[in-house]
DNA sequence: TTCGATTCCGGCAACGTTACCGGCAACCAT
DNA sequence: ATGGTTGCCGGTAACGTTGCCGGAATCGAA
């Protein structure tokens, strides 16, 4: 019923200036201390709040970052909720919205926070997104880009993500530690960075251990526990099957299980399996699925740091590229070998 | 670079007024087709979108949602999807604040959200929340509420959930078909609607099958795995210990399973157990869970149909109570005699 | 007494948009 | 011709806020 109090009001009340009241509601210098008070006072009983809408559109900036994910499971909700308390903290309001992994939706997102006139961009790009004019746009604006998690180098931005190769390299080299020797590597979309680095590490740790790398071992498949599934039926189905998997994400990891349970093959025995993001249900699983963990909270707070910095000084764009650190949990679908004291 | 195009521009342009331009744009009544055309033709060139900040100061609206969740899991994130999906739709951006389950926090995002000067609220609340004050206050203020999943008496407004009651009735009472004498229920929080319907209608079917109720075999906790994983081991532990146990939600039942392996008992020989929820991960473990399975997207979708109707005819406010039928799919954790044909 | 400095305040314009009102033609019917 | 209708357009105010400028009042000092 009772509009919202605003500055009229309380200068009508005092029978003084808007600009004063104005004044006295901030800056407190080239005002009265006693009418200072007063407006306070009254501020406080009309309950006022300042209206969000006009000051934004005086100073042109609305105090909120546009966040766009391709979706939201454990790991990129984890990565929210860090965004978010950072951004709460620093005054500013996020707006999520979900690509769905679609391209045009990304598109879509991007044009929809445009129009809400948000201050700027943190993102990760859809796994489906081979263009990136759309996130170019809004450089062209002017607006600071944050590329998280999912980097990709065909946008030149100031990115956080964790060290994707050292975490496809420690699985992989666990895998052969635990003296596996034909590992396969179940790798998500071809055109994804994070993807590709993940299995750079897989080959890596490949090369450091003298096995050669067996295309027939590299299967991509989509981000995707149906796919995942289906693939690992295939490679099981090979005259010299694998007798590991690496997997690029838990999901996928699932799937991969399913299939071997299927297969009636026994984990770690006949096969080992190893996962990425360490979602709690590797843990629930039987038998429990070794997986890199990733510091997802810890990644969403850098990058709505790293905005933020980023935001206050434009002209020092020099790409900062924060890197945190995956950590390998081995649990059993891996521990082939006797835990060694 | 560019500043983005306003009105003014291209009035300036084509030596025209404002307002002309104003009305070729949207009402085209009262304008001549020609100029008309020249509008709009620029209007595209200069690739003209109207300021939303400005349209909302004037017209009072923001075409903005704000919507509360206590956190978002897997059904919470599907809902809020569906909410998304409907709004985007209706031509609403909806803003999505996690209460954490902290009432504290609450209060905050309510006041944020507020003060973003959202057109209406889509709620889910927590389970802290005890006090409804601050939600009463965006009625007062004449904003449209509507409260999903989480509903509770003691705020008047229209709401969408599934019939708890329902599901509770139909998990126990399958539990008791399959020959469990003593069905222990592990509720949620004493104060949440949600649980204490769940647990109604646990009630009802152990009267329907007159079987006495045992206040031991009912445990009120936390909505969480760890307090379900111990409370489930105090129940384990009675001398005349439970045959099956109904959670009213998954993590509880993840919970539950695990004390029951830790105990080595087996499922569902010796104990029976049903989730609610129907997580993924229920299918995922070993024994699969059964789980009563709730339209979640759907429920979503109701919700935001709820609110935009909500919102169309204010006066008209007469509470509304959507309910979708639940569902229980029944896995291996509860399938103790064979499956009929 | 006069002048400059200081303190405090009000008016105006502007951010981008639309609602409202009024005005000027041109047309038709009387 | 006159009056009313219609089609088209422009000016103004307003949404709530702040930045800028100028001005009045007061005070201290020369």
């Amino acid at each position: 019923m009772e509009k919202p109090a605003t500055i009229k009001d309380i200068a009508k009340r005092l029978n003084i200036s808007l600009s004063t009241v104005s004044r006295a509601l901030r800056n407190a210098s080239d005002v009265n201390p006693d009418t200072k008070k007063a407006v306070m006072a009254l501020s406080e009983e009309l309950n006022y709040q300042p209206n969000k809408l006009a000051l934004s559109l005086r100073q042109k900036q609305t105090h909120t970052i546009g966040v766009i994910v391709p979706n939201l499971d454990y790991v990129l909700s984890l990565m929210v909720r860090g965004i978010d308390e950072v951004a709460l903290e620093a005054g500013f309001t996020v707006m999520v919205c979900q690509s769905n992994e679609s391209f045009g939706r990304e598109i879509l997102n991007t044009r929809r926070l445009l129009e809400s006139l948000v201050d700027g961009f943190i993102i990760s790009v859809s796994s489906e997104s081979k263009s990136f004019e759309h996130f170019k746009k809004i450089q062209e604006r002017n607006l600071p880009v944050v590329v998280f998690d999912r980097v990709t180098p065909h946008l030149t931005a100031p990115s956080v993500r964790i060290d994707n190769e050292e975490g496809g390299f420690v699985a992989t080299e666990h895998l052969i530690e635990q003296g596996y020797k034909r590992i396969a590597v179940l790798a998500g979309p071809e055109n994804l960075g994070v993807s590709n680095s993940r299995m750079d590490g897989y080959l890596n740790a490949l090369k450091k251990h003298k096995i050669k790398k067996d295309p027939a071992l590299i299967v991509h498949c989509d981000f995707n526990q149906d796919y995942a599934y289906f693939a690992t039926l295939e490679l099981l189905a090979m005259k010299k099957r694998p007798d590991a998997i690496f997997t690029i994400s838990d999901r996928m990891a699932i799937g991969a299980m399913l299939a071997i349970k299927k297969k009636g093959l026994r984990m770690p025995e006949d096969i080992g399996l190893v996962g990425f993001n360490n979602e709690p249900v590797t843990s629930l699983v039987t038998p429990a699925i070794s997986s890199v963990d990733m510091p997802s909270f810890e990644l969403g707070k850098a990058a709505a740091k790293l905005f933020i910095e980023t935001m206050h000084n434009k002209e020092n764009m020099d790409l900062e590229e924060k890197v945190l650190k995956p950590k390998l949990i081995i649990r059993e679908s891996s521990q082939k070998l006797p835990i060694k004291k």
